[in-house]
DNA sequence: TCGAACACTTAGTAACCCCATA
DNA sequence: TATGGGGTTACTAAGTGTTCGA
């Protein structure tokens, strides 16, 4: 490092030092009865982390299979970390030239600029007044799940564009052509409906298992299909939509036609019978039916550990009380005094019972549920009938919010026709409120995309019934959105030059915008949108970290600069990560964390709507939530590319695209609690396995006899005898290998949980280019639903598609 | 201009269902 | 045929980002 370097990091230190020691006096007074708090906090947590260290020893585990695996498999590698470091080596090599610039004029720039964030500065004050006592008067301490066991999520980045990659337009951009059949205005009637119905579906999927499609032929009839079924199935492609292949809407339609026949409701309180009592005081209780209601939403989760919370029970006995009668109220006066069990005993028996229902009975109960989709769960929309994702609405119970919600164990109070507002077409035939009731509204709107809407008591925030994913309108969303990923792809080298340049920035709002960005590009953490405090539980994003949630080391394991990252993240999910990161982030991080308390906001110049108006400054419709979207497809494509071995068999390549899909799982912080019957099923499955090692030492030693037999006797009998012997050893051979390849995944995923990232990160096309390029069947890949979902990428992908 | 309201996506968990196996 | 277990689906909480209106 060059001396000039190191003068000008102090220099600018010692400029922002002088700027921003004005504002941290006038916070300081207020913060250390807070600061206080949080290390109390900080405490119960770390107990908590060291209660989850039994995770370790899987880690290890995990390791050694991982050995096992590569005898079977060869090329595969895990070394992301390194690359990562290396890359980002360079990275920091490419940028240090450059870095001394005009710092005359900066003292002068700061202060303009400090009068101009006054504001902010108010606002920020405010939410850490607000923190500060909510802090103060909430008992609940901050439990963040288990840590993930990772210390850097696999990334490599600062890959070279691939070749023959051509950028594809933005879906914003030019609207996909194909003359619409319904183009006519908001009153005009539906035509035939296009879509297929469920029954025909399952049908379909029936066969569709067989189409595998290969090539660049869009067509996928499966060439060794019968001729019947050929017609059949190629009858049913036709009536499938193509909604890709049709013009979009104008701006901000959504629709021009919806009909639909409103939700269905929470089905009424059955009261308990006689005998099944309440206690109190341990004497039985005959509670009013509205009072027994909600005391069964309590008795029905018993079991669960949130019944034991002080939270959940503090909140649902005063949400209790509001039911209850007067002469409830002055009986029943303490929790504690509840005996709720023979309640919860008569739901467990209830369940049992439902359980050993005769086939007939399940039959039924089915046909129904059956019926109840049929007529409530599809809609029209623009001529074609389309599933609903939720028309049911939800029903009462008691808030299970996650983390240490403050809201937690409140009534969550039952739904009725009057608080709901339905959306559809002036000219639909609009559905009736039950008997008896009347709708809060109806209205006509067609630039939002829902069907039914109510507010829920708990937060005040409005509820949706809305499309499936596989609907046009949820689809073409989707679409476009990788479609502005990709957008990212090409300018994206150009905004990180942008933001390294903004680390050396005078102003201040500028560093902290350029860092947060590095750590959403680089870590891919989620913006972090202000909370109201109390509202919900203590979680953080980029922008909101606060100074505890980082560690800085200058050094830490051998590696220089490194931040440790350690903060409950959307759901309470724990993020922790130790990253190196480049010296100027490092620098800066120090700066901004001067003379700040551990509850004090990292980024205080700083907040999402900030940094979303900037980032739409640099490209067109480019947010934070893009990066993630972006870096995860770029991910998995790059990890597919390193990991896939053509010579590899169908499981061993299916091994290597859930490792690609984990490297995103890792990298976007999806867990999952462990499966309760986790270590019993890697049991099973390893019993079988070594049941299968002593299946194949049988058969190999059975081949070693036909082998010496076939030497002496050399007859045809014996020849065929040595042949099967051969193909039988090759059979548990593979057999074997399967079991490996399987209980080596479900060991790598014990807490990672890929699906999330596989529906909302991973731009379909690049998974069903992988699938035709390798002889993959995509049903290995994408479920049933899952292929609902992205039908317009099995559709248009072929085998070279680039993201 | 800012906070609140709104609309929509992303997220983990629990219940359910179905298939392999004994 | 019963059972266990894993995959799938339903559910709904918790985010993000835009729009609205004072």
């Amino acid at each position: 490092m060059s001396g000039d370097q190191v003068q000008n990091d102090s220099q600018i230190e010692a400029d922002f030092r002088a700027n921003d020691s004005h504002k941290h006096k006038k916070d300081k007074e207020h913060k250390e009865h807070r600061h206080k708090e949080h290390k109390k906090d900080k405490d119960r947590e770390k107990t908590k982390h060291n209660n989850s260290e039994h995770r370790d020893p899987s880690e290890k585990k995990h390791k050694e299979k991982h050995k096992d695996v590569e005898k079977h498999k060869d090329g595969e590698k895990h070394k992301d970390g390194e690359k990562h470091k290396d890359g980002e080596k360079h990275r920091e090599e490419k940028h240090k030239d450059g870095e001394k610039h005009g710092e005359k004029h900066r003292e002068e720039k700061h202060h303009r600029e400090k009068d101009g964030e006054k504001h902010k500065d108010k606002h920020k004050d405010k939410d850490r007044e607000k923190r500060k006592e909510k802090i103060k008067s909430s008992s609940g301490n901050v439990k963040i799940k288990k840590e993930n066991g990772f210390t850097s999520p696999p990334r490599i980045k600062d890959e070279p564009v691939a070749e023959g990659y051509t950028f594809s337009p933005a879906a914003n951009e030019k609207p996909i052509k194909r003359p619409r059949d319904d183009d006519d205005d908001m009153d005009y009637k539906p035509k035939k409906i296009k879509t297929e119905d469920v029954k025909k579906a399952k049908k379909r999927k029936q066969e569709e298992v067989d189409v595998k499609p290969k090539g660049k032929n869009k067509s996928k009839i499966p060439e060794k299909a019968a001729d019947g079924k050929k017609r059949k199935v190629k009858k049913e492609e036709e009536e499938k939509w193509k909604w890709w292949e049709e013009e979009r809407h104008a701006d901000g339609i959504k629709w021009k036609f919806l009909e639909h026949k409103g939700p269905v409701f929470a089905p009424p309180y059955e009261p308990l019978p006689e005998n099944v009592k309440f206690y109190y005081d341990c004497k039985p209780v005959k509670l009013s039916p509205k009072t027994e209601e909600v005391a069964t939403f309590f008795a029905k989760m018993l079991d669960h550990e949130y019944t034991t919370k002080e939270i959940f029970r503090k909140n649902f006995f005063k949400d209790w009380k509001k039911e209850m009668t007067s002469e409830e109220k002055s009986l029943i006066t303490s929790l504690s005094k509840c005996d709720f069990n023979e309640m919860g005993q008569y739901f467990k028996v209830q369940s049992e019972i439902r359980k050993n229902m005769t086939k007939e009975e399940k039959q039924k109960i089915k046909a129904e549920n059956e019926k109840t989709l049929q007529e409530y769960g599809f809609c029209i929309m623009d001529s074609h009938k389309e599933r609903i994702a939720n028309f049911r609405i939800e029903p009462p119970g008691l808030f299970r919010g996650r983390g240490d919600h403050p809201k937690m164990g409140k009534l969550k109070k039952r739904i009725m026709p009057e608080d709901i507002i339905i959306n559809c077409s002036k000219n639909s035939k609009i559905p009736p409120a039950p008997p008896g009731h009347k709708w809060k509204e109806v209205r006509y709107d067609n630039k939002v995309t829902w069907l039914v809407s109510w507010t829920e008591n708990i937060q005040g925030s409005i509820k949706y019934i809305m499309l499936n994913p596989s609907s046009r309108i949820k689809g073409e969303k989707d679409w476009q959105k990788y479609e502005i990923a990709r957008r990212l792809k090409s300018c994206v080298d150009k905004i990180r030059n942008t933001y390294r340049e903004d680390w050396k920035s005078k102003e201040m709002k500028a560093r902290q915008r350029s860092v947060a960005l590095y750590f959403i590009d680089k870590l891919a953490l989620r913006a972090g949108n202000e909370k109201e405090e109390g509202e919900t539980a203590d979680t953080v994003g980029c922008c909101s970290l606060r100074v505890e949630h980082i560690k800085l080391y200058p050094e830490l394991d051998g590696q220089e600069f490194v931040v440790e990252f350690d903060f409950p993240g959307k759901d309470s999910i724990r993020y922790y990560n130790k990253v190196p990161v480049e010296k100027r982030v490092f620098k800066n991080l120090q700066l901004f964390m001067e003379n700040k308390q551990p509850e004090d906001d990292l980024f205080d110049r700083l907040n999402t709507s900030i940094l979303n108006k900037h980032l739409q400054d640099l490209m067109e419709g480019l947010t934070a939530k893009v990066f993630r979207t972006y870096n995860a497809s770029f991910t998995l494509q790059q990890q597919l590319k390193e990991l896939t071995n053509a010579d590899d068999n169908v499981p061993a390549k299916i091994l290597s695209y859930n490792r690609a899909n984990r490297a995103v799982a890792i990298l976007c912080n999806h867990q999952r609690a462990a499966p309760k019957t986790f270590e019993k099923s890697m049991q099973n499955l390893q019993t079988k396995i070594d049941a299968k090692k002593d299946q194949l030492l049988d058969a190999r030693r059975e081949l070693k006899s036909a082998k010496a037999d076939a030497k002496v006797r050399r007859d045809e009998r014996t020849r065929k005898m040595l042949e099967s012997k051969k193909k039988a050893v090759q059979r548990v051979e593979e057999q074997l290998m399967k079991l490996e390849v399987q209980a080596t995944d479900r060991e790598e995923n014990k807490q990672i949980a890929l699906g999330t990232s596989k529906l909302n990160y991973l731009d379909p096309r690049i998974s069903v280019a992988w699938c035709k390029k390798y002889g993959i069947p995509i049903e290995k890949i994408y479920n049933k639903t899952q292929r609902e979902k992205f039908a317009w990428a099995l559709d248009m992908a072929e085998e070279d598609f680039v993201f």
